[in-house]
DNA sequence: TAGATTGTTAATCGATTAACAATC
DNA sequence: TAGATTGTTAATCGATTAACAATC
């Protein structure tokens, strides 16, 4: 084994680039200072890239910045904001009120990026009628009713692995356009669903191959 | 906005893809099927790429192929396993217990990676003491026993943002090497101390792209 | 053997970076 | 103005793909 991931790409794609600098300028502009501008350097020294890329990012998006200042933050927020559909509402539902779903359901964060959680549902009849935070937790057979009432566009599922795909198949029968899936297996869809797979395990292989590499740079 | 993303690049990491053959492979072997081998091509048409990357990445692991029949699966798995680091066992400890904090600190599936959560920390009296799930919280004060007394390598934040950093610096402080980062917030760290930045709104903004590339090539 | 599938080489493609002119 | 920083062009680098020989 040793060192046969010893180069492993690890680069982030330009979506994962956009929120960490909208991370870093909205802090920077929380911190109080009223300089609001920031300057593809700075930006770049963080996240340890390559300042041309992070213009090139910017750029991309539509960004202007003003030479012998740089960016202008609240341009920037805007733009990524913009971009990313932060300020578009997009309605889901949660399959699976196990801890992982209870969290997601409850969780303050999501309408900053647009997404509204309007039902959770289980299959367990000890879950369905209580109140999970301000859900009240429904039964599969409201599926249907509820995804086409609230015009929801995307299932989060959090179900045991076993059971994702027969989730899958009755979200998509329900009407869904998008599918978030926490569940450790992959999913088969139609052509018209869209699939993001949330597999926590990526990021624990990514730290632990971080850890592996700095050991190994360090013995070196 | 319109078409300023109409191409961004989606593509996932050598990790992302491996995590998806594992899982796809493993799924196959389990649905009965004595038929254990996999070749190239059914890994590529499901995960919708070309069968040469998927060689390609399977030789960078070292697996080797047989000519006419293809990969055998428990082959395929196991030097993933061992790639990943999924059979080494890495202490972690889980900060905040919220929501998700609890969820991950209860998850099941972690042993299955390789990560032992042994420890579940909050600074708010009312939690502090009580049990959840398995582990007793306990207060910040004996983060740096804990960490000793375990060898604990990895903290898993899932604090309000605006305690992030604060908190970076304590498990810094008390020896920790790898940061997993739930908060959504950038983090300065020191050298020797590796990052993985958990952002829940990637998979958000990727599934939301995705949503709006499709009905635009529909509408096309 | 014939044929399916791998492994590898070479070609392509695109993303990243370096260099530097443009701007204020 | 001088100097800092952007924006853009061209060069580089690496990842992906196509083509095909090797294998069983």
């Amino acid at each position: 084994m040793e060192n046969i991931l010893a180069n492993v790409d690890l680069r982030h794609s330009l979506l994962e680039r956009l929120i960490h600098y909208y991370y870093f300028i909205d802090e920077r502009k929380k911190s109080g200072n009223t300089e609001v501008t920031v300057t593809s350097t700075q930006i770049a020294d963080l996240i340890n890239m390559n300042d041309t890329l992070v213009r090139k990012d910017l750029a991309a998006i539509g960004v202007r910045g003003h030479p012998r200042v740089g960016f202008k933050a609240e341009e920037v927020l805007s733009a990524i904001r913009d971009v990313l559909g932060f300020d578009e509402k997009l309605r889901a539902i949660v399959i699976g009120a196990g801890g992982l779903g209870t969290a997601l359901a409850t969780y303050h964060g999501f309408p900053d990026y647009g997404l509204d959680i309007c039902g959770l549902f289980d299959n367990d009849p000890q879950k369905t009628g209580w109140m999970i935070g301000k859900h009240i937790v429904f039964s599969m057979n409201s599926l249907a009713h509820v995804v086409e009432q609230n015009e929801v566009r995307i299932a989060v599922l959090t179900v045991p692995a076993e059971y994702a795909q027969e989730v899958a198949d009755q979200v998509v029968e329900a009407g869904v356009e998008g599918i978030w899936n926490f569940a450790s297996t992959s999913l088969e869809v139609p052509e018209h669903v869209s699939v993001r797979h949330e597999h926590i395990s990526v990021g624990l292989a990514e730290l632990s191959y971080l850890l592996k590499r700095k050991k190994r740079d360090d013995t070196e």
